[in-house]
Formats: C-alpha cells, sequence, structure tokens
DNA sequence: CTAGACCCTATACCTAGGTATAGGGTCGAT
DNA sequence: ATCGACCCTATACCTAGGTATAGGGTCTAG
C-alpha cells in the first residue's frame, strides 16, 4: 500500500502547512526561492508535498538571519551538484559575522541608554531631563 | 562686539553642519521633527543657528536606538513645559527593553548558527553539508 | 444551478528612513 | 548677462519582506 501521488497540494494546502500566508509563496516564487510549479488545465499552480519542505527551508534560515537573497544563494548551492559544502560554511561564517556586529551595536546602545536612564531620577520637570540634556550636547558619546 | 544675529543658515548649510544630506532635513520638517523655518522673499528656507543642535539630537536618538517616530514624542516632551522627566525615562526604559529583546534573539541566532559550522567540515560535497540538512529538517530548533 | 471557497494576474500599498530626479527659480561673481 | 552654485516643489525610487485589493475564472456541495 505506497501511498499513490495524490499527495500534490494548491497554493493554499502549500501555504497552510507551510505556514505562510499565500501572497508569500507566489512572492517567493517571483523572488526566484521556489520553482515554477505545474499547471492544471485551469491554470492553478501544484506542488508536489515536498514543497512545503522547501518552504520551511526559507523560513529557517531566516530565523538564522539570513536574508532572501543569501537564501536564494543557498538554494543554488544546494542544486549544484559539484558544489561543495565549504561555500555553505562561508556564507554561515559570513552571517556569523554579521550576527556578532548587530549584537556588539546593540550592546554599545543598550550600555549608553542605561547610563542615561541611570542618571535620570524620573522626577523633576522635563527641562532638567539629564537624558534630554545629553541627546542634545552629545556628551554621552 | 557680540556676534551680530547674521547666524542664521540656509538649508545647504545646515545639512553640511549637522552632517546630513539636505533631503534629509526637508524629510524631516515633512515628518514634523523639524519646525517649519521661517522663509526669505524668494521662499529659501532660513534656520537659526541653534537648528544644528536640533538635527543632532535627532541623529543622536537614533543611535541610541529611538525610531523617528519615538523622536518625535521626545520632542514632543521636551517642548512640553509642565511635561516631567518621568515620561522620557519612561520611554527610554521601554527602548532598553527593545534593544535587550533584539540582543537575546540575535545570541539565539548565532547560538544555532555556529553550532552547525561547527559540524561542518567544509570538506565534502554539498549534498552530503549538514548546515543545509539541518536547514531542511528544522533539527537545528 | 448557484453560493461559497478556492484560484489567477496585475497592481498598489505597507513600514522605515531616506535618496534621486525633473523642471523650475535665485544669487553672486565675473 | 551669464555661469555655476544654490534653492524650490513634486514625484518617483530604493531596500527588505511582504500584504492587500481589484477584477476576474473555477470547482464542488447541496
Amino acid at each position: 500500500m505506497t501511498k499513490t501521488r495524490s499527495d500534490a497540494l494548491t497554493i493554499g494546502a502549500l501555504a497552510r502547512r507551510a505556514e505562510v500566508n499565500i501572497q508569500t509563496i507566489r512572492y517567493y516564487e517571483r523572488r526566484g526561492l521556489l520553482p515554477e510549479p505545474r499547471r492544471t488545465e485551469s491554470n492553478y499552480r501544484i506542488y508536489p508535498a515536498d514543497a512545503v519542505r522547501r518552504v520551511r527551508f526559507i523560513k529557517q534560515a531566516q530565523q538564522l538571519g539570513f536574508s532572501l537573497k543569501e537564501i536564494g544563494e543557498l538554494l543554488s548551492l544546494r542544486a549544484a551538484p559539484r558544489s561543495r559544502c565549504e561555500a555553505v560554511r562561508r556564507l554561515s561564517e559570513v552571517k556569523l559575522q554579521d550576527i556578532g556586529e548587530k549584537i556588539r551595536s546593540l550592546e554599545a546602545m543598550r550600555k549608553a541608554l542605561s547610563k542615561l536612564v541611570l542618571a535620570c531620577s524620573g522626577r523633576g520637570p522635563v527641562t532638567e531631563c539629564p537624558i534630554l540634556d545629553s541627546l542634545d550636547s552629545g556628551e554621552w558619546e
């Protein structure tokens, strides 16, 4: 009793299973992240069941911080049988560096801002607010 | 010899001193972050010298992570003589929390991705790449 | 046979923070 | 008087990642 291949999906079914909006599927297709699927006679898209995995791949990669453009590169690498794992690792390392920079930048913000918040009693008129004052003078740098 | 008030600036001079694009000044005006300045007879904007501080205030606040919308709130607070420093501190605390969340989210990304990079030898064909594999299966969650 | 749920394309709109361009007018020096 | 540097408005464009709408066609259950 092998499953006969009636595991084909309409776009709506794919979107529900992959937990994205229908429009998002079409958008990914336009962006080249999903291949153009077969069509029925009435021009409806029909997807094989494993299209769900493909969409989830994209979502997972986004959660790791990859942009859609970068995800396109990952997918091309995956599709090219001659490519080496090395290339994937390189993209990932670049992304790790990006993430590190973002974290550092946010930590600098946090440090500067929390210093200001500590300096601010919360009492007193806004004209004496140390937060506004320092934004004005740029002292906090 | 007090400086006579010929310290008025054209938009270009203001932009140069505040180190922003001319278009940015006009954009801030449209967004309500800069008040509409006086005009010459020929309809040129003219700014008092301390408009430079105002623009820098905006830039500094951006560097602390405030959006232009939030900066608008800070500026309104500053302009309202009855408002209390308390309100400024509240906005800043909310912003600190935002920043903290972003950092946590980036750290989760970093952790997950660096685990994958460590698992990847960089050798071998892409079909055996542990990074791509795990994106596909979602195991790394 | 008709209502409702689905699908199609094309186009516009959204947030956020700007930047660029077209088609003008003005000002100062030579 | 004319050249270049400046200014004006209005509008379009940009990145990133979608979402919404208009105006259609299709499919299926009752």
